[in-house]
DNA sequence: CTATCGAATTGATATTCATCAATATATAGT
DNA sequence: ACTATATATTGATGAATATCAATTCGATAG
């Protein structure tokens, strides 16, 4: 998808029309955080700062497949980060793509 | 749905874990902003300080029943106003509520 | 090299959602 | 009341999505 290194898009939704480009872009990120499941797995990484997967499933209340589907797609539109540390996977917040998020939104 | 006047929600994400109730309703609002067509009308709208349904079929390039619905689900989630203005309705940017999104979001 | 354990992928299913054509409702003017 | 026009609702359909069980992939430890 998306490169997370890459900055998202577009002047604030408020301040002039968005194209439909950048349209599409800011929808796939709305779209990530669209899912209760999704939004408490990102709340809880970032307020921790990062966590392990191996904890997350019980945080979500949801099988380890699942679980998994939903983290792949916060890493793949650039809301978290992904670090492997020996066998363990370690998620952490793109604090800057939510810094984006919000400019995004506003004024 | 939602009460429009009422707060949304929540401290930030990033600040402490969302519980499931706030979850809920923080996914019900990017739920309709994860529509790029929704975000073209929401942004129109909001740049021009509010807009006639007459003319955002032709905005999106969409059906008059798809654009209705469309902006129904903007409205329901408190995102636009809507004003009967004699034959036409008549919406506008709710900017509070896009407020507290960004500091849902944010810290 | 093999066994083990954590995480991702695959395949299947049920649900949700975007969209449009057709129809209904509402508002204004004659 | 009747007509015309703007918007909403209904019903149907195809596409996308959340979920899990089963399997595969990957990494570490013996």
């Amino acid at each position: 998808m998306s490169n997370t290194n890459q900055p998202l898009c577009c002047p604030p939704l408020q301040t002039s029309p968005l194209d439909q480009v950048d349209a599409k872009r800011l929808a796939d990120v709305f779209k990530a955080l669209a899912d209760p499941a999704r939004l408490t797995l990102l709340s809880h990484i970032a307020s921790q700062g990062e966590a392990c997967a191996c904890d997350l499933p019980q945080i979500i209340n949801k099988s380890q497949p699942t679980t998994s589907h939903h983290l792949s797609q916060l890493v793949a539109c650039g809301l978290l980060h992904r670090e492997q540390r020996g066998k363990w996977a370690w998620f952490s917040p793109n604090r800057g793509r939510l810094a984006e998020l919000r400019d995004a939104l506003g004024d």
